[in-house]
DNA sequence: TATAGTAATCGAAACGTTTCGACATTATTT
DNA sequence: AAATAATGTCGAAACGTTTCGATTACTATA
């Protein structure tokens, strides 16, 4: 049905093999045969099938994407926009992205199938994943690369965010808008960045010589979401505690944080500022508004299609770290609301 | 590196064919050979390669999903939803998702690669998508199923919500509350779904016999985003006409709405009541909650997946259209703040 | 008992590419 | 003018499967 090398070979009135020089722009073809060739090409409307390509060359043209269900059902945002971004990164390459969901008990033989077919060429694995599949990626020398994640105790490929500064970000902010007694929540601390985000807000916030409490600081929520940021948030104002502002771990507690408050008639910013990270939309679409990091969600997926890229073709070798810049954007739940006009 | 066929065949010490035979479940195999086989299958951790097994059977292992880009992150949430529930559905049936976006304006030669390269063994579309495609598919005789979108004059497989019973469900909602001024908010009327969606509104509103009147209804924006909702309520409230009910297209109108009625100081819902369709996220963040109809969106994606896996597998021809089930979920946007505890 | 059918296994062809080495021709260097 | 290098083209092997007869050995039917 479909015209194969061997038709357009035909046409063109030259071998097979020079038809796929052609195609592949290798070797040395003359002119007028690659244009002959390239005129029987459209003319049959060819195009080179994968499998069959794959076969020989041993590349499928695909990126898999492995990312935890939890994270995809909960932080569907974060990592929607990050899945985003590989995939119209990937498409400039020509590549597709094979994506999937796993649970986080990976039992013994639930390794991913385009893994096992040799289906991808590369792989992408976003948030908390389980070590066992990295480790097979390694024994198969397939290149991988983590994002938002990572394994202390390794080298691996890693696209992180910049969590340190952004927390700095909003804690200079809160101070600049003169606040001193900040609160921060947190939850899901298996998570590097959650750990990182909590140890700079301590770290920081010493080293600026402002008073730094433990009773201000509830990092024991399981997860990360939005019932979580409401329970820390509602232990904390329970204390009775002078809290001036209230610092986030992400947007999705933020946004808990929010509701408690508002809960309780606490006005937002003038009796307690709040501030999140990520930037993801609930940040935008929450009243008031959030003051939060944003993170290039897009961005970190595109530089991640991008290094696996330069892996496969030498220009790049694995275990590198690339730290992704982000920036505060100050809304209405620390500024108070703008004025209409 | 990998273990091949071969190599599993002559492990067990049969023919290649045989290993074949036993790895597709296909022809007579005596038990003690199998037995062999599968268990030098296992100790060689074989897996039969795809692009391999592709040349030969002429099929890929994929299904396409092709979105049109400005949905994906306009309505992300809605397509999201969807297309995470083609991946799971999938996997179920051990098939990957290619994910592409696509520019509206299908330039000749921008036929997604997967198609052109057969690629995948069958293609789902959801929402607009340039006939283009279409005509493409059917040309080339790939299975393909529409979600949220279809060309009347065609009878592609279709999987639709159902909007005309949303709508009534809505509007039988809003009467029993006593709402007797009814306005309607739509936009981007190119849809299907926004169309009928809006007719329904007249329509249904007439066969109960209540007062309908077109200055109430509003579907002049080109979208159907926040801003467009925000747009065609700030125009309706402009009227100064009485509205005790605005019944919004979608939950991004809604939720445009729903500001709009905030910056004028208008109570939710003591003074207008306001309702969404789709029941995406945002209806549960936004305060006041918002009443909405509820899309299965999931399910659609894994309707879609298992009609392309029953067409393959000549269980079932093409040109059905499935109308999924919908219901009302009642929130604060018109049942007011649910007292606490 | 001869014949047909079925079970079990196998070898070889086929799928559509890329790539390697061979060969001829032409250009460049000595 | 001879030797070498570069250019252009090709045929054939290889990639890892599935599938199609062919072959043999049984088993049931006439």
């Amino acid at each position: 049905m479909n015209a194969t090398i061997k038709d357009v070979a035909k046409k063109a009135g030259v071998a097979i093999s020079t038809v796929s020089l052609v195609v592949n722009h290798k070797g040395h073809v003359a002119k007028e045969t690659e244009l002959k060739v390239l005129r029987a090409i459209k003319e049959l409307n060819y195009h080179p099938q994968r499998s069959a390509r794959g076969l020989v060359t041993k590349q499928s043209g695909n990126f898999g994407f492995i990312l935890n269900g939890n994270h995809f059902s909960q932080a569907e945002p974060f990592y929607t926009k990050i899945f985003l971004g590989t995939e119209i990164q990937a498409r400039s390459f020509d590549y597709y992205i094979l994506l999937t969901t796993i649970t986080q008990n990976v039992t013994p033989k639930n390794i991913p199938r385009f893994l096992l077919e040799r289906n991808v060429d590369g792989v992408i694995l976003a948030g908390s994943v389980p070590h066992k599949i990295v480790d097979y990626l390694h024994k198969n020398q397939l290149p991988f690369i983590l994002i938002d994640y990572y394994f202390p105790e390794r080298h691996d490929s890693t696209i992180l965010t910049d969590n340190a500064m952004g927390i700095r970000l909003v804690i200079d902010h809160l101070l600049e808008l003169g606040h001193r007694d900040l609160a921060f929540i947190g939850g899901d601390m298996g998570h590097p960045s959650m750990q990182k985000r909590c140890s700079t807000f301590k770290s920081y916030l010493q080293q600026k010589g402002a008073p730094i409490e433990d009773a201000k600081i509830d990092c024991i929520e399981e997860h990360s979401g939005t019932e979580s940021g409401f329970a820390a948030t509602t232990r904390l104002l329970e204390k009775n505690i002078s809290i001036s502002a209230i610092v986030a771990a992400n947007d999705a507690m933020a946004v808990g944080a929010l509701r408690a408050c508002r809960d309780r008639k606490i006005r937002i910013p003038e009796e307690i500022a709040i501030t999140g990270f990520d930037d993801v939309e609930s940040s935008i679409t929450a009243r008031p508004t959030l003051t939060t990091v944003h993170v290039p969600k897009e961005e970190m997926g595109a530089a991640a299609v991008r290094h696996l890229v330069d892996v496969i073709n030498g220009r790049q070798s694995e275990g590198v770290r690339i730290i992704m810049p982000v920036k505060l954007v100050a809304r209405e739940s620390t500024l108070g609301a703008i004025p209409p006009g």
